[in-house]
DNA sequence: ATCGTCTATCGCCGATAGACGATGAATACC
DNA sequence: GGTATTCATCGTCTATCGGCGATAGACGAT
């Protein structure tokens, strides 16, 4: 039996050039940013560029606990990197981490859509 | 001050043909997908076709009662249409929400990563 | 040294997710 | 009619999410 399925894709068959995910990372990083209030973040991170936690305090409208947690679960989803800047924190927009779910995520809906292609 | 940011990307700024999505409703979708086994699932039905309950708890190895919740939430999340075929019901990939998902964090993603052409 | 600021983390809470088995409804088959 | 099959839903259990306030640590400024 031929075993290919669409979720393949994300382990990456060739198609395109490096990107790759397992179905438990790419389901990480989705579940990364399907909140609103995550989205709104990474919306605005890449607006301003690198900032700090009160910065983004100050876009969204809630508290500074609050937005700190959501931090680090983009932090640790690898879609924002991190620095510690003496008092401050630097967050910054990891690009290449959100341009390869978005190609992932792609390439997986290609593969879904053209499912008579699985066995070429 | 300029309001344009990113995550109006999801709202469709002219730029591709059709494709809007809420932040709030793109966050579903997202959430819909962001499960390892509901991939599977997406991809599984991609590969049968259209196809019931059974087919899919066939392929992945959880209840009856489980892979119909997580296809409960495919559905609802319009990833998935149902039909009610007699005894069975019969699940089919929606391509277009699945493409539309696709398209939209791409935009989200292209967006973000080009901040400087926000003030266009 | 002390004060103010910024941040991460803790504890708490209600709500939700995700797994399961059991049950009942609807249908198909004999 | 009676039985088997298929499925959705219910209830339960546990873990996690998502919000908050409070607090402690690190740092800069005075």
């Amino acid at each position: 039996m031929n075993t290919s399925h669409p979720i393949d894709a994300c382990r990456g068959p060739a198609t395109a050039e490096h990107v790759a995910l397992s179905s438990g990372e790419l389901a990480a990083k989705l579940a990364a940013l399907a909140h609103p209030t995550r989205l709104e973040i990474v919306s605005r991170i890449a607006g301003l560029g690198p900032c700090c936690c009160k910065d983004v305090v100050a876009c969204v409208g809630f508290a500074q606990s609050t937005v700190s947690q959501h931090l680090k679960v983009l932090v640790d989803a690898g879609l924002l990197s991190f620095a510690n800047k003496g008092q401050r924190s630097c967050y910054e927009l990891n690009h290449e981490a959100l341009a390869e779910v978005a190609a992932v995520i792609t390439r997986f809906a290609e593969a879904c859509c053209v499912p008579q292609l699985k066995d070429q």
